[in-house]
DNA sequence: CGATATTACTTTGAATTCGAATGATTGAAA
DNA sequence: TTTCAATCATTCGAATTCAAAGTAATATCG
């Protein structure tokens, strides 16, 4: 027997806790998109500009690691920016394979009028919990961003592993029922 | 003067929350959607899979709203989820505008299979916490995504609403250097 | 009853997002 | 030095997502 037993009621409680966190999350993201798309601007754009702003140019693989989103995504986001001439990129001398990226001069007038107004209705939308109640808040979820696993899903009892073995094989079953 | 004047130590404290947060559901999501994927079953589809399975049939405007989703998004799910056979759509002889989506018995059959392990996947990642600070996460997020105004940026202030309007204009602009 | 408004869903177009495959470049090992 | 592996960015295909426009059905008001 593992030295914690994971009953129901932890995952009860565990389940009840994520959907809470992802709906707060969602529901925020959702309400300051569409306040940033009053601006021109999307979330994922928003993200790019604010890191180049205040951390200065960015390889690409440093912004999607900041940002935590993949290599593709990066690069689709900075070519929709790149369009707008908001963003250039630079290929890095040192290292042909980096591509740098910086903030065009339209590109921090833009950002240094839109973050302020961003920072606002953050706060704003924050507004619902006290000061002690948003660092908590912010503990919590440093703490739980920091802890999850890489990966999930690895069962140390065998019994579970078999079942989880069978249950991947129904489900290559239904996909295969999949029309072409 | 404004009741409570929003200083910038507010905007910092608020604006590290909402990133801490953010950053937090984010992570969760995409290792939840790492091994959902490996289930054969894409986030949204579980959620509309879930839901069914919890609540019986629903209609896509209920859907939609259940998971803070767009109707065009419900109907994409829907389409794909659909097209592997796993629920199916029936018009409401009552009011013929309404689709009623279930489960078909392959649907039951892989969200029953499937959601244990998704469950145990999301108790494992919350693990980090203890119960009492899942339990005070989930209040804080519930509290804050109660609390968080439909429309955000409505400025009373006259004097940031004309700096709005300036920055609107601006953006107009940086917008329309967008090449065709 | 008939015009109008509302509701429910679908379609369309654009952006985001990922993972996997590719290409270019660099670094390390044989 | 040549080969091989690792790294960085791009491309591709598929799915998600939204807003807006469009269609069909229902409800309401005059």
């Amino acid at each position: 027997m593992p030295a914690h037993f994971e009953g129901p009621a932890d995952q009860v409680r565990a389940l009840d806790a994520y959907i809470k966190l992802s709906r707060a999350s969602r529901t925020l993201d959702a309400r300051l998109a569409a306040n940033l798309a009053r601006l021109g601007l999307t979330t994922g754009q928003l993200g790019v500009m604010e890191a180049l702003m205040h951390l200065g140019p960015l390889s690409q693989g440093e912004l999607g690691r900041k940002l935590l989103r993949s290599g593709g995504n990066v690069t689709t986001v900075i070519d929709n920016l790149e369009r707008r001439r908001l963003v250039a990129r630079r290929r890095n001398p040192e290292d042909r394979r980096v591509v740098t990226v910086g903030l065009t001069s339209a590109g921090l007038r833009l950002i240094e009028k839109v973050f302020p107004v961003h920072a606002r209705a953050v706060a704003q939308a924050m507004e619902t919990l006290t000061a002690a109640e948003q660092e908590e808040l912010g503990r919590l979820c440093r703490k739980l961003g920091r802890g999850v696993p890489r990966e999930l899903g690895v069962m140390r009892d065998s019994k579970v592993q078999r079942a989880a073995v069978r249950m991947k094989a129904l489900l290559q079953t239904a996909a295969q029922s999949k029309p072409t």
